[in-house]
DNA sequence: CGTGTGAATATTGTATACAGTGAACAACGT
DNA sequence: ACGTTGTTCACTGTATACAATATTCACACG
């Protein structure tokens, strides 16, 4: 009936007493949660498309939920950008124009050379770890040509720098502004690779000497050279 | 009956050929947004305390309206950092610890100093003038010892420098951020009062110039000194 | 006394119903 | 033909009702 992903329908009582001391009701995530992120992927994957309107119902009667988690997701898509909603007019997938999308990688560069010196700063010697495996992964991946996985590696790289430097607030608005760079170039990206991760190196060297100056630099500067290749 | 202001009620038909060419749904409100304000304006100035639980039936029943608007606002201020949200478990005002607030600082430091660099690029005279004028404003009141107004002030003073720096995102993301700043140090604001009104003369002077380097060292300045001055 | 267990209550999550607004279109006059 | 006006339909905004979960408190038991 319900299309929806319902992960606590597949868990029997028994998993009451499961290890975490998490009740169920905490894994029993709300609709809107997994309408928002079943939303969230048909607006990436092209399923629906720039400027096509949002009709509540339509959306409800989709995912076999009422309207109430619906809109809450609409809602919570409008703040992280991918739809925008006008007053008793109802909501439509963002359209994004170029000057929208510089002003992305403009907020993004700082943010991501702040990443890296907070980095270089404060890793812990298992956050290189982590770093170096990831980047090890995305270089060969790159080498050999599989374009395919490089996306998510390249997402796991910089949610990695990110945790590495220890704060939450950072991550997560950088966490939004790539899930939307991501969607915007959706079609260019997987160019780049190679130099991508030559550039990714470099970041983690530098954090690996504890160079905050230089981690900065090399940070901001990859996105910038992200953004240039993108203005093709 | 209803506590939320509700303008359209005041606006007889008449109102409908008036100038602007704006619709009368435009002009009317949806009460989540009104609950949104006067919720915020509530949590601001303490009506309700950090870590109070923020019950819906309640705060519906406060400004007299369903649950489902009050929802809405609540999701929304959660985005905005004000409240917190626990699945099942209801909301309450966020509370501040140090951390949280020192990368409150930490995130818009850079911001401010990118404001500041893409002002210097791209101001106007007319923002050129505006800017000056805020300044004197503000730098008088300081000169003066009307600490009240200083706020208000400096609050323009940041909205204009992002103005002129012609990127809504990141002046979208700053205002942000600094609404939760005012909020965490409301008590300690009003200090270092003329300190900042010597700092932000020292930006305009660099943004008339089109000095963008300086500009921007001098923006991320500013507020790691405002940071420095409220961790006493 | 503390501790666990259960019922009762409070509160959130979801669905449905209704009201109000905007947009499209047909009927009408000019 | 063209614009104007009235009407209808689709959709969003809001309220209410119900279901499911969390929390509280009383009470029995050790």
């Amino acid at each position: 009936m319900n299309n929806v992903a319902r992960q606590w329908e597949m868990s029997p009582e028994h998993v009451v007493d499961a290890r975490p001391a998490t009740t169920v009701g905490a894994l029993h995530l709300p609709l809107r949660q997994a309408v928002l992120d079943a939303l969230r992927s048909a607006i990436i994957d092209g399923t629906y498309l720039p400027g096509e309107r949002l009709v509540e119902e339509e959306i409800a009667a989709r995912f076999d939920v009422s309207r109430n988690p619906t809109r809450e997701a609409l809602h919570a898509l409008s703040v992280e950008g991918f739809v925008e909603i006008e007053p008793r007019r109802g909501a439509r997938v963002a359209t994004m124009n170029a000057r929208w999308a510089g002003e992305l990688f403009e907020v993004r560069a700082p943010l991501e050379g702040l990443v890296a010196r907070l980095a270089a700063q404060r890793r812990t010697p298992a956050d290189l770890v982590h770093l170096r495996d990831v980047l090890g992964a995305g270089t060969a991946a790159a080498a050999e040509g599989r374009l395919d996985e490089l996306p998510a590696l390249n997402t796991e790289f910089h949610m990695s720098l990110a945790a590495a430097a220890g704060n939450e607030l950072l991550a997560g608005t950088l966490a939004r502004l790539s899930d939307i760079i991501r969607w915007v170039y959706a079609a260019r990206i997987s160019m780049r690779s190679t130099r991508s991760w030559d550039e990714h190196a470099a970041i983690v060297a530098a954090v690996a000497d504890r160079d905050a100056e230089r981690a900065e630099r090399r940070g901001a500067e990859h996105i910038s050279a992200a953004a240039a290749a993108y203005e093709d």
